[in-house]
DNA sequence: TATAATATAGTCTAATCTGAATATTCCATA
DNA sequence: TATGGAATATTCAGATTAGACTATATTATA
């Protein structure tokens, strides 16, 4: 649902195929890591058979055969509804890390430590990766916030266990 | 990869059948919601098949059978070692709720006003929902405040958006 | 200029996941 | 005491996903 949402909406700045598709969100809307380059292929179809989309194939010199995806009319209302849903509603995150962290005392402390340490220094990887993108045209730019909140929310998570390690252990 | 951490650290605890589990996970590990009853049913066969864990079919009066679930020396050292790789890494998290903000200049502000204060609104009631529950034993405790954490970003940054679009439409 | 690496474009299979279905028992209530 | 709903315990078919694979073109490198 969500990724139909994603790929509607990426239709609706104009018709593209479907590598070039994957490359936009790949690279424009690097925040959402959930969609591989055959699950968007299989959702193109799925637009397709609802009429949500249609495509023209094409091909250019002698490179694979390409399908050119158009968003419909009806394509486009159904976008706005999706958006609706998405907008009105709150998607609950599950946590990954979370599973590592409700089982922290299966480990010693001081190899928790040295692990969370790890972690720390990858979080802060990703924030820099996001501060290093610059300026989003103007959407984008809420998304990158919110995304280096959490990031940020996660950070200081992990030093409060540090800390809470740390005393335990003296 | 996750979600057999997870069965695995249930476990750890001691024997448990398929239903007990997911009961388990859906009242104490809440914080959780990606694991549905039937996918912790496959991983508990690919554990099995893997040797991770070994059951015993009993039944109980005319109840239908169940199998009881334990794990093995071979699934408590694969356990350790999927609790390192969680806890010295980072897994990205992607937010659904992103692409509805990606693409929020789609819909007139008047109308995205009004659903993003449903959103915020749905935030509020999970933060309750995680205050509500008290407090838990030792490390889910960490696994709560970190949700917490997480929820009063994303109410922070609805606010932000709330404020811009209001300035906007003066 | 041969060779390697990367980009283009998408397909395929096997693994995984979801939601509905099954079948019994227990409990409340009318 | 009949009846409807929740709890128990899992299975199954069909939907979805991941990751490897195919095959050519272009660019970089030695």
């Amino acid at each position: 649902m969500i990724k139909k949402l994603l790929l509607l909406g990426v239709l609706m700045n104009g018709k593209m195929h479907g590598y070039r598709l994957n490359e936009y969100v790949k690279h424009t809307m690097n925040f959402y890591k959930d969609l591989t380059k055959s699950a968007a292929y299989y959702i193109l179809d799925q637009l397709e058979k609802d009429g949500y989309v249609t495509y023209a194939t094409e091909r250019e010199g002698k490179r694979p055969e390409r399908r050119i995806y158009e968003i419909t009319t009806k394509g486009k209302n159904h976008f706005l509804e999706l958006l609706r849903e998405c907008l009105g509603n709150y998607t609950p995150t599950s946590f990954g890390d979370d599973i590592g962290a409700a089982f922290i005392g299966r480990l010693p402390a001081e190899e928790v430590r040295n692990l969370l340490v790890n972690k720390r220094r990858k979080i802060q990887d990703q924030i820099e990766m996001y501060k290093g993108v610059g300026d989003h045209e103007g959407n984008l730019q809420y998304v990158i916030n919110h995304n280096i909140a959490h990031l940020k929310a996660d950070i200081s998570w992990v030093d409060e266990i540090l800390k809470n390690i740390g005393e335990e252990n003296q």
